[in-house]
DNA sequence: TATGAATGAGCTTTCATTCAT
DNA sequence: AATGAATGAAAGCTCATTCAT
């Protein structure tokens, strides 16, 4: 086994055992365990807990940067199935590794104030994209009028929150579902009420 | 002062420093500190650290579910102001204490298993909850046809994500610009273009 | 037995500890065992290891400060009992306390680069003083000439290695030989042969 | 590169190491990252850490030990000149090679209670070596009365401490100058008082 | 002969909890 | 009821040494 893999293996385990035990809770003992090396091999990998931790989040986040395409708005006819497509790749993105995703919607949150800064950084980014799309498509007239801000930010809140749901109660919806109900409350809410 | 006073201050100052650094961080001297009281003392009001933690979520979760009133669908008229009124409560019961919504929505995210068990159960009565009525408009026509408890947790989702940005980055919103925006939400979505 | 002695009790079983096993064999397990008291309890009185020791070197550092007086060259003829006071009160701070002149001289030497300067700057003190003294009584003629630098730090060597030999081989030498060995020593040498 | 020249490089860096660093702060990763070899090769030629070290010490003990010839004192008109031959060749040794007398100065002292006997036993050699030359010189009239021993012990702080001093701060003197100063100091001391 | 990945004993330090006063 | 000194389990991390290749 090359180091490539041996480290591998380890980050691998490790974000089972964090996905199962959360970040406090995970010891590098467990680790270890899991990934069937002693602790000091643990070290030759990676500085410390925190930073195998670090890893898993950051490439979690760089494998949802890729997911998110940008909305090109000039041709109306095509920004439904775009955001579509858009909804659909950071869905499965999410759902084909629950473990990780355990991870971003639950262990890494709270876990200490810098590492909430960068969770906070990373969807403010994604909330900007995502407001600035709005915006947008407030001036093309395909999003309704209202605060693009809180529009991105319950967007992303009502997202996280099903992903959470599915991922942690083992809920087994196929994605071509999740991915229309999802599309649909965006378009159209739910409520038939008149205020 | 009398026992129930002095546990009291204990809590409140607890809450305080549970929200400033979250639960790990919060070491027991911080709160005692925190307290002006000793250190034993705090042994003799709650049973440990996770006691303490428990019942200020508890507390939360208490004044939460008193917030919600059951939405009366007899008449359709009254329900639009009924399900206003309900995010009124609850936005402003979130918003009133931003330290113990920091808490609920961060710190006891991923704490361990045990607790996201127990968070996941509240969540998941006040889903069942928001269900029962999404399923019961819908009988009456006043909700969309759809996936009720997919609805229910979106929604949950989006309010949480909500309050927690406001909470954590310190926005300042008129609370019934927040409640309009989140009604408009649920009632329409943003997106206006055809699928 | 209250805060200060209970401290005192750790530091003086540090010292013995340091004394016997030199500063790195000496474990945090060690000395908590000597003083009979908990591991946790000896991070209650001192901040970590070294701050221990640093402690029982500053205060072997002040106790040697306290007793170098400075001599007085006006009047000729008292200078020799002053310069003989002074080796007998560095001697007998020394001998006095054996325990904490072989930690000064040997356990502190070389632990590391920090430490290293710290010792050079102590010395480099004494050896400043007593330069500044020798200087003063090569003007009064009571000094031979030469590099009084020079004649200082050889001075502080034959003191220290005479110390560090009697404390590491339990030598019992009467102090007042000591002494006047030494007095003897700086006054005439010992070789009597033509250069 | 042949067995002896490869064991040669990686006894003369780890001598560099342990100069720079302290016995403790140079790690096995140092000695051979200077050295460039593998950490296997290193355990291929030494069989460990303090091996290593221990033969830096005696290799300098060894060195030492052949720059001190014994003094003739049949002739007492060529004793002056062996003396500071001796001196000369001494003092030459150690700072021909600032690494090692550091190490030996240093490092060496107080390293744990086995390698503490080590250093005595050395300094107690040329101790006796010295001592003897000197009862030998009071004999023949040319050491003045008092402890040999003492004078002995004197003797070798007094230049340890100057070697020390001049390695350690860098200090540029003369050899010649030195050797000098020692021997005026050994044959006069600089006090002329009278006591 | 040389390598360097792997090992694991062993260390310091933290901190929730206890309990004698 | 209140105190705060004492506890000790438990954890992260280091690094000299080994050994399969």
């Amino acid at each position: 086994m090359n180091k490539t893999e041996r480290r591998q293996q380890i980050l691998s385990n490790a974000r089972d055992v964090f996905a199962k035990r959360g970040y406090h809770a995970a010891k590098i003992d467990d680790i270890v365990a899991a990934a069937g090396v002693a602790r000091g091999t643990f070290y030759l990998y990676f500085e410390d807990k925190r930073a195998i931790f670090e890893e898993i989040v950051d490439g979690t986040f760089a494998r949802l940067g890729t997911a998110i395409m940008r909305v090109d708005t000039e041709d109306p006819s095509r920004v439904a199935s775009q955001i579509e497509e858009n909804i659909r790749r950071i869905v499965h993105a999410l759902l084909e590794d629950p473990a990780t995703t355990k991870i971003l919607l639950s262990d890494a949150v709270g876990l200490d104030p810098a590492f909430d800064r960068k969770l906070l950084f990373f969807y403010e980014e994604v909330g900007k994209l995502l407001e600035a799309s709005l915006v947008d498509g407030q001036e093309r007239g395909i999003v309704a009028a209202g605060d693009a801000r809180v529009y991105a930010i319950m967007t992303l809140g009502a997202v996280k929150e099903l992903m959470y749901q599915l991922v942690m109660r083992g809920l087994d919806y196929p994605e071509e579902r999740i991915v229309a109900e999802i599309f649909q409350f965006l378009a159209a809410g739910y409520l038939r009420v008149a205020r």
